[in-house]
DNA sequence: TATGAATGAGTTTTCATTCAT
DNA sequence: AATGAATGAAAACTCATTCAT
């Protein structure tokens, strides 16, 4: 017989503290996205969080604090996503390898487009650098590297190629949040056209 | 005699006013630049301006309208620069034009670094799209349409090499406002990549 | 069969009941006396009590109830002590009798310095003056009474004589508390100043 | 002829400014002496001072800062009156001037009376020791000093004497506090008291 | 027109108290 | 009874905007 009730109590109020915490970024995120990091109180937010002003505050220590874990729990999402990509065509061959991971990161992206959108609009507010952004040009790196082992790609190209890889995902991305299309039909493309260029 | 001295005075008094203003949106686009557009408040701008908070309602109608202001001016500095950059290669075929398009464009750019910043930074929170995204867009659009005419670009690469090209200029632009680096030197190697490809 | 195990039970619970009042109390003594009464919300001290918020709750009505208790508790406490100090030295003269009651009102102080800490402080913020301050006032009276009875105090100096016995008191506990040293050592001392005076 | 307007206009704006800054201390002291430190809310402060509570704000950076300048001003307004008690009996023999200095700085306190309850109320809670006490501690001890010099005092005597002319002085304000009577009435029967005794 | 103090609505933050489990 | 999350009223604080001089 189980007579300590207060463990699987403990459980559930975690689990429930959990739920409610959820909620509660969620609200900020969607508001946010919406409006602008600026533009939300945190009376709107425990609003659409259907909580207490209050109750913010018994989840994180200030306005800050919730933003901030925000980013950070959507970073940790997209983490292994990314790190996915990374690794799945790690037995590919140079082009299409690249061609995967191009998929697989509009693809990951895709799967958070409001944090993406948001993410994207304050990136430069932020003090240092949104580490996604790095990670999107770590995999890059990672995978020109292997064109230039191969002889695919020029030694003296692949910086270049690196950025314009990266820059091409936000270019997309900025594109489709605008017009609400898809992410990843995009992607075959455009590494054909940095691949072969766009002369006919 | 003339003692009518309101007419030149009135020049005086235009010259001078032009000149707060000017100094008005320049300490605004500098603090902003520094530190975002809402963590910059009208008190700071004009202590860096060297007028009272009282003046800035003199000189517009209110944040908002100061903000907008410096905007278009900004854009309207940068409108003959990038209406010369579309202008400049018009006798040109298609691969030099696009070449000095590059360059031009990105040199029109640099000569705005400060606003530029500020401009990337802000560019979601706006209602409605950067006139000067626009602009670029616009630009590409045109050059590639006659690479069309050429029969060098394929009618159906067009598109996406327009939204690459522009992307491409707002990763130089990111990157070397990040790193300090010049954005001219960048414009012919992005130029032969999208055409040729990065393959060796 | 014993089945009806209430009354043993009830006295448990009693008991319980008043450990626990009695750790919230001594929690709230030791922050208070640390931090201010001010300073220290319910938390804190539901926290170091080692219960939850709520518990407080069900041992008093509210903070200002718990803050009364404590109070009421130290004093209560006190009071046998300075009882026994006004009766210790019934039978003797004045004078030795005043020398014991000095000594005696330092000690039972020095053995609730946390709560003399915390009364002090406190004084001026409540509504009625503090008892114990009462209490310390008319046991000097009735010394001095006392001393006036047998002619060794003029009965004109008495209120004076009352007064300034008290606030050596006070006097000694204030610095003996900053600055860590014990109270009754100055009892002595004390009093032959009060009594001979100063002088060489 | 004074063409620069703009001398007399800082003038009187510094004025204008001190006086309301003035009134808001003023407002902050008397609403603090009446309902004590932790229960004046920065409207209240706001309303008796005749300001909306935005202006508060243009006066001290915070709550805080508000309350430190007027325990700065009101020790600063005192300082010289207790500078001058510890000066004016300089020429004198040690009782005398004892004497002197008793009722001066009785005086002196009197007329900061609403200060000096805010003052002892709050004395506790404050990290560093309140500087007007250690102006009274610094004032005796220099007069008992003399009187030590003098032979009137035995020197081991002078710590405990000083110390209890200080404890008398809180008494003294403490109880008129509290019933409204002055204080230098008390000045010489306590230094009667403390050199001879009050033995009949 | 320039000034900068005053304003107060809007936000964030705190915390005693309540309440469902 | 114990728990600790939820509550919301009250407090502190910010800042664009107004306005008297």
């Amino acid at each position: 017989m189980n007579f300590d009730s207060r463990k699987p109590r403990a459980d559930l109020r975690d689990h429930l503290r959990e739920t409610v915490r959820t909620s509660i970024l969620d609200a900020a995120e969607e508001l946010i996205a919406a409006n602008g990091l600026h533009e939300v109180a945190l009376a709107q937010i425990a609003r659409r969080a259907g909580v207490a002003v209050g109750t913010l505050y018994n989840y994180f220590a200030d306005r800050d604090a919730m933003i901030i874990e925000l980013f950070e729990r959507r970073r940790e999402s997209l983490r292994p996503l990314m790190a996915a990509a990374r690794t799945n065509g790690k037995a590919l061959a140079f082009e299409p390898r690249l061609r995967l991971l191009m998929r697989d990161l509009l693809g990951a992206l895709e799967s958070h487009r409001r944090f993406v959108k948001v993410a994207v609009e304050t990136e430069y507010h932020k003090r240092s650098p949104s580490t996604t952004a790095k990670d999107l040009q770590a995999a890059f790196e990672e995978v020109v590297a292997v064109g230039v082992d191969e002889g695919v790609i020029a030694r003296a190209t692949a910086p270049l190629l690196t950025m314009l890889l990266a820059g091409a995902i936000k270019a997309v991305i900025m594109r489709r949040i605008a017009d609400g299309g898809d992410f990843v039909a995009d992607a075959d493309p455009i590494v054909s056209l940095m691949l072969d260029g766009a002369r006919a």
